[in-house]
DNA sequence: GATCCGTGGTG
DNA sequence: TCACCAAGGAT
């Protein structure tokens, strides 16, 4: 008889001693999280998105005000995009947001509300994966569906003792994912497989005396599990100098600009400004950038703050200048839309992190100074 | 398949 | 201080 084609790296484990151990492990040390005390589809959707490379602690007080504001999909499907983006203020990656806004209008529109069951279905909703839709289904319906996010991936590539980064070997990590899951128990054992990697098989330091799966695991049984996963490979960050402009008009109502829908801090309100040229100065720029933006001409004044924010791909110095309105009617050339407003109603909009540190700066400049024209 | 997309915690 | 990283998906 040929050698199987496929010999897997699970071949010598007992993966029904695997389950077992896991769930029993789950059924004395799991964690108790908000989104699991129900089965609310559309609530565990909600959770899933968030927690999308994003910390359950950084999580828990989104959820509990989304669920308030939008308790239903209905009333998300309704709801302003503006106001959404708002309540997703400061979690980062909006266009987790945009498409949770997108998707529960494909629902409503498409479904009558119903969340979908089927895999095709909710991986053809905006914003879902199959990572996403098998956490959804296996936690909201009990479905019989793997899943493959970083924690999973961390403690399957130490099962396996795997040799590469994970995301050279997707396939493989898939194939031991859908062998391992247990059919008769799915929901607790995902759940059960991200808390092992979130509280045990942890990334810095794992505690492999605690972990049930330590006889079977070949990392630790090698000693490895301190190097397994192994380092994706990661780019110097490019650095960026940015003028921004506080420009105010004889009323004292400051100019904000809405940013293009789609692409970084898509949908979002800003200050306006741009890149820094070489040789030129960041009174320079500003004028420049303001003049080919929003097509005014301003006179840049005194330095209000300087930030420094790190993005996913790059880093950002941002100049904070304020100005003054001189000549010229304001309207969006290199944005969505424009609006002159008082630093009271500059609350409605959502604005990325970076711009709220300006925000703070205002107003405590305000405070600080009554005779200052504000 | 490589790149883009935020923010806060951490060693 | 700073690189790395944390419940991924879209293009």
């Amino acid at each position: 008889m040929a050698p199987r084609k496929n010999s897997s790296a699970l071949d010598d484990l007992d993966i029904v001693g695997l389950r077992r151990s896991l769930l029993d492990w789950y059924a004395r040390s799991g964690r108790d999280l908000p989104w699991r005390r129900q089965t609310d589809p559309y609530a565990i959707w909600i959770s899933e998105i968030m927690l999308q490379q994003t910390r359950v602690t950084t999580v828990i007080p989104y959820y509990e005000r989304w669920l308030t504001r939008f308790p239903t999909v209905e009333d998300l499907a309704a709801a302003d995009l503006q106001d959404v983006l708002k309540l997703w203020e400061g979690l980062g990656y909006y266009a987790r947001a945009r498409n949770l806004h997108a998707a529960a209008g494909q629902i409503v529109g498409e479904y009558g509300g119903m969340f979908p069951r089927d895999l095709d279905r909710v991986m053809a909703l905006s914003g879902i994966g199959r990572t996403t839709a098998g956490g959804i289904l296996s936690l909201a319906f009990n479905a019989p569906i793997s899943i493959l996010d970083g924690n999973v991936k961390r403690v399957y590539s130490r099962l396996i003792a795997l040799e590469v980064p994970p995301s050279k070997a997707l396939p493989r990590l898939w194939n031991v994912s859908d062998r391992c899951l247990d059919p008769d128990n799915p929901r607790d054992f995902n759940q059960a497989l991200m808390d092992l990697g979130a509280t045990v098989c942890t990334r810095h330091e794992p505690n492999c005396l605690l972990c049930p799966w330590r006889e079977s695991c070949r990392a630790y049984n090698k000693g490895t599990q301190s190097v397994i996963p192994m380092r994706e490979e990661s780019n110097p960050l490019p650095h960026k100098r940015i003028g921004v402009a506080v420009i105010r008009d004889d009323r004292g109502l400051i100019l904000i600009d809405r940013r293009p829908a789609k692409g970084l801090l898509g949908g979002l309100w800003e200050f306006p400004g741009g890149k820094i040229e070489d040789g030129e100065t960041v009174e320079e720029c500003i004028r420049r950038e303001i003049l080919e933006e929003i097509g005014i001409e301003i006179e840049v004044n005194d330095h209000l703050i300087t930030i420094d924010h790190a993005y996913t791909h790059f880093r950002v110095n941002l100049q904070v200048y304020n100005c003054r309105y001189l000549s010229g009617e304001a309207r969006a050339i290199e944005c969505e839309e424009i609006r002159w407003v008082t630093l009271a109603e500059i609350e409605i909009y959502p604005f990325p992190k970076a711009n709220l540190q300006i925000i703070e700066a205002l107003k405590a400049r305000a405070v600080g100074s009554p005779g200052d024209r504000v």
